[in-house]
DNA sequence: TGGGGCGCAGCGCG
DNA sequence: GCGCGCTGCGCCCC
C-alpha cells in the first residue's frame, strides 16, 4: 500500500490492458482511421486503442512500443537529443524569469520556423531516432508531422504547468501526437471553464497515466477547450522523455 | 488505540 | 505556464 494516495476527484483512465474501450465498442477517431489503414510491417493487427472522450475532449491512447524497443529508443534519445541552454531554457511569468523545470528541444523539417519565448527559431534537422518514432506514429495514425517538441523531465519534481498549445502555428484541425519514454507520469486535462477564479462551472478533471512507449493522440478540438499539465510527483525518481509531434504551418513568405 | 506530525497534492495568487 | 504559500488529507508511528 502506498503511503500517499492520490486525491481522486476526476475521471481516471489508468493504463490497463483490460480497459473495455480497447478495440470493439467505443472506438475513437484515430482507432477507426487506423483500422481502415493497410497493415504495415507484418503486424497481424494494429495497436489496441483506447478512446478518451469528454465534452470537447477527444483523445486516443495506445502503447505503441514494446518494452525492449521503448528501452532502446529511450537510450538513443538520451544519447542524441540536444536540449536548449541559456536564454532558451528560461521563461518569464508575471515579470519574473525562471529556469523551466524540465529540458526542451525542437526538431523538424528544414525551412520551418516557429515562435518560442517570443523568438523566431528554426528546429534542428531530424535525427534517425526521431524519424523512426515519427514514421511509426504516422503509420498508425494516418497523419503526417513536420515538427517535434521534446520535453525531458529528470524526475518527478520536473513538471509542466497547465497550458494550452498555441494553435496559431498549427495546421488547422491537426492532431498533436505525444509519445512517452521512461518513467510513467500522471497527465491531467482541465476544462477551460473549470479553472482559476473565472471558473464558471464544474467539469471533471480527466487524468491519464502515460506509460513507457505510449502514444497519446490529442485530436481537435481538445486543445481548444482543455488545458493540460504534467504535475509534480515527488515519488517518481526516474527520468521521462516526451515527444510531441505536430504539423505546423510553413512560414508565410512576404 | 488514537491523534500529532509529516509529506504530498491541489489551488489561489502574483 | 513559473514558484510560493496555504490548506486538506491520509498514513505512520509513538
Amino acid at each position: 500500500m502506498e503511503r500517499f494516495l492520490m486525491k481522486r476527484t476526476g475521471r481516471d483512465f489508468v493504463d490497463k490492458e483490460e480497459v473495455p474501450t480497447a478495440l470493439g465498442g467505443d472506438q475513437g477517431s484515430v482507432a477507426k482511421r487506423a483500422r481502415n489503414q493497410p497493415r504495415v510491417g507484418g503486424h497481424p493487427a494494429g495497436p489496441r486503442w483506447r478512446h478518451i472522450q469528454a465534452e470537447g475532449l477527444d483523445c486516443d491512447y495506445t502503447v505503441l512500443f514494446g518494452k525492449a524497443e521503448a528501452d532502446k529508443i529511450f537510450h538513443e534519445l538520451e544519447e542524441e537529443v540536444e536540449y536548449f541552454t541559456g536564454a532558451l531554457a528560461k521563461v518569464q511569468v508575471f515579470g519574473k524569469w525562471h529556469s523551466v523545470p524540465r529540458k526542451q528541444a525542437t526538431y523538424g523539417d528544414s525551412g520551418l520556423t516557429y515562435t518560442f519565448s517570443g523568438l523566431t527559431l528554426s528546429p534542428r534537422p531530424w535525427i534517425p531516432v526521431l524519424e523512426r518514432v515519427r514514421d511509426r506514429v504516422s503509420e498508425v495514425t494516418g497523419q503526417t508531422f513536420n515538427f517535434v517538441l521534446i520535453n525531458r523531465y529528470k524526475d518527478g519534481c520536473d513538471h509542466i504547468g497547465e497550458h494550452r498549445d498555441d494553435e496559431r502555428e498549427l495546421a488547422p484541425g491537426s492532431p498533436i501526437a505525444s509519445v512517452s519514454f521512461g518513467a510513467c507520469r500522471d497527465f491531467l486535462f482541465r476544462h477551460k471553464d473549470s479553472r482559476g477564479k473565472n471558473r464558471c462551472r464544474e467539469v471533471e478533471v480527466v487524468r491519464l497515466q502515460l506509460a513507457h512507449g505510449s502514444l497519446l493522440v490529442m485530436n481537435h478540438p481538445t486543445n481548444t477547450h482543455w488545458y493540460h499539465s504534467l504535475p509534480v510527483r515527488r515519488k517518481v525518481l526516474a527520468p521521462r522523455v516526451n515527444l510531441t509531434f505536430r504539423r505546423i504551418l510553413p512560414t508565410t513568405k512576404k
